[in-house]
DNA sequence: CAATAATGTGTGTATTTTACACATTAAATG
DNA sequence: CATTTAATGTGTAAAATACACACATTATTG
């Protein structure tokens, strides 16, 4: 350790006095919610965008954000922002990154906590003011406002991810859903194709899929039987995975 | 979409101006780093800790925290508290979560984004000044300061987990380390114990340890080959990995 | 030099993943 | 209503991987 830093060191220790007083006036910052919310329609995964209202940016598309209140906590300002711009309340949502960076907002300093949502298109629809906010194709999402380019890419490669290692696209679907809606979705999120009847074995033998006795309706050609995602043995199993693999 | 929701939507489309009022005045909040830093010594995990100096929490432990300065990225913060109380500069360092329940600090609204940070106690001897800072051995850290037994727990969990998709481990070790070295890091960080063949055998497919052609020195017993890890080969092989599994 | 406590290696078995082909069903078409 | 079409639904063999397990080897200790 430089001595330099030893200096550094000894002037962090600071009375809670001081620490106070930074926290009550020097040292506060903006904080907003970023949510980037994922729907599934027409086997394309898309995301919620609105058209970015400043000028900095005018024309291009933004997630859909806002400033954390004061009193208020944050997975409760991301619940409230998602409420208000969609309507929905009874859905997925997850923290994914927080970005901030000195500039990377127009207005000033704001640091902003980003937050992953997944909703049924079919179900919840959401309302569409003057086309300010519109379902996107996520293979055609760029240059977005801000930094909510990289906040998006962040976010799709997290969501690739987990939903290999958790149920977490069953969200995206409605409660009753074909293997091969299933297996549509599974391609359009991590963009490759499947061999249907490995997909269908693995499924099957995960054994947390309800067979409805249903068939699909108005398909186009021969209907698939319809299934529902078993929650409850799921919560039940919670595989514990153990194995290194890198 | 309920009426009120409607309301709530339309109010929330904001003119620039009144959004950078926002930004300048009323929402700002502190936010702080606190930085989870594992560390392995004598084949157990321990995490930096340093005794807490708010009078509420007198006597107990914490994280090492601070605020992030109005101009600083918030990287560069994270980054900057390491250094100061750790003197180290070239470490892996990863967010991880950011916690921003309104009352989790006594002083005010603080919200805190948290990193980790995985250090070779060997090499990077700590600066310990009265006491004041300490490695913890994971298996005795409960009662800490603030919310931080909460921000340890899920550290260590996404430790556990990332520890086994990401060759992270290694820097915990010495760059010379026997296989026996790995195994205990593995055995601490996952509280498992492992088949010691089953465990080299999979290492030496992974196929990413150097062969020194060195010995342990000073081995109480026969001594082991010394290995290093192959940065250079993981980065170039980077397995993309598909596989639904939960 | 014997006892001890580690390291180092190999093999068979079970499990999982992958590749791949054909029969079946219902809608659409003429 | 027979034919075509485009999907669903199922089984099996080969390959790769994970797992359980036993014995020889080497250096240190006393």
């Amino acid at each position: 350790m430089s001595p330099e830093d030893k200096v550094m060191l000894t002037k962090n220790v600071k009375t809670l006095h001081a620490i106070q007083s930074e926290v009550e006036n020097t040292n506060r910052i903006a904080l907003s919610v970023d949510c980037v919310i994922f729907g599934f329609d027409e086997n394309k995964l898309k995301v919620l965008l609105i058209r970015s209202d400043f000028k900095e940016y005018s024309g291009k598309w933004s997630l859909l954000g806002d400033l954390v209140f004061p009193k208020e906590d944050l997975d409760a300002a991301a619940y409230r922002i998602l409420k208000q711009r969609t309507g929905l309340s009874d859905v997925y949502l997850e923290q994914v990154h927080t970005f901030g960076s000195v500039n990377r907002h127009p207005a000033g300093r704001v640091v902003t906590v980003t937050y992953c949502s997944l909703i049924n298109v079919q179900h919840h629809k959401i309302n569409i003011l003057d086309n300010e906010i519109h379902w996107h194709d996520i293979k055609t999402v760029n240059d977005l406002a801000f930094d909510h380019q990289q906040i998006f890419d962040n976010c799709l490669k997290k969501l690739q991810k987990r939903v290999q290692e958790h149920p977490l696209g069953f969200n995206l679907l409605p409660k009753k859903f074909s293997l091969r809606d299933l297996q549509n979705l599974y391609e359009a999120i991590l963009d490759i194709k499947m061999d249907r009847r490995n997909f269908r074995k693995k499924f099957f033998t995960m054994d947390l899929l309800i067979d409805l006795n249903e068939m699909e309706q108005d398909a186009p050609h021969r209907p698939g039987k319809l299934y529902a995602f078993n929650y409850e043995k799921y919560k039940k199993k919670q595989k514990k995975w153990v194995g290194i693999d890198f």
